[in-house]
DNA sequence: CCGTATCCCCATAGATACTG
DNA sequence: CAGTATCTATGGGGATACGG
């Protein structure tokens, strides 16, 4: 947004416009890519990219989260119109989670973080080890 | 939407190949995108877009972060090869940070997430909103 | 089967003070 | 100017047990 152009409170000569963390866009912006930094979001997200899926489904896609976890994984995905959480009141009661348009928007961009990621393991691996080595010394 | 209609389940006895955490493609990938989801991470990525910065410049630049989470953060990427810390032996000392090859790849998909958040903070907020009134009821 | 509630640990962020 | 050191506190995240 180009919001308006007020001279502020004319305190210091020139305020960066784009960088401030408090600036209302710069903390929606950090707040999705908080969801995406997520230990297990992202995870989710990539498991329902191929069709709706049901709770101990996913908790069994999903080696290692625990039950406390998924469950409040998803409602943060729920939260944010990112998944849509359906009950058959059935018995035994059964739960799906699908994608929603817009959580499926999402997972493009993720994805191609996702694969950046993997083609460049390796030297950020690398570094990683150099850095390490240096400092250990 | 269009995913393939799976007439069931097909439960798989077998374990699943990709999605799990514990794979080292997928642990690899994770700390990468936790990098990313770091509060500060992106922001200073973002800030060495244009060019070397120093220290306090830096710090003025990101408007609430801590002189040690700014370090911390610095000492992050410069582990995993992101950016740079150059020394200049002067007095009073001078230190420039400045994005390598590897740190610029980064940017672009972290600039598409980025992209695709302000694009749909509203949406975003929306739904969170939504919710919130839908629950606290 | 699908969650919620509770307890507990420790990793991390912030504030503050001090050094090269 | 550019850090390091230390303390504290908040809460994320796992394990477990119980409820609908």
């Amino acid at each position: 947004m180009g919001t308006s152009l007020k001279p502020t409170h004319t305190r210091s000569p020139a305020l960066p416009p784009l960088p401030d963390p408090q600036h209302v866009d710069c903390r929606g912006v950090a707040s999705v890519l908080a969801r995406v930094g997520d230990k297990w979001s992202v995870f989710v997200i990539m498991m329902l990219g191929d069709g709706p899926k049901r709770f101990n489904e996913l908790k069994r896609m999903i080696n290692g989260i625990s039950q406390r976890m998924l469950t409040l994984t998803l409602r943060g995905l729920e939260r944010d119109g990112l998944v849509t959480r359906t009950i058959f009141p059935t018995i035994p009661p059964r739960v799906d989670y699908e994608l929603t348009d817009l959580g499926r928007g999402l997972q493009q961009p993720v994805k191609a973080l996702g694969q950046w990621a993997a083609d460049h393991l390796q030297q950020i691996e690398a570094a990683r080890t150099r850095f390490d080595t240096r400092n250990s010394a």
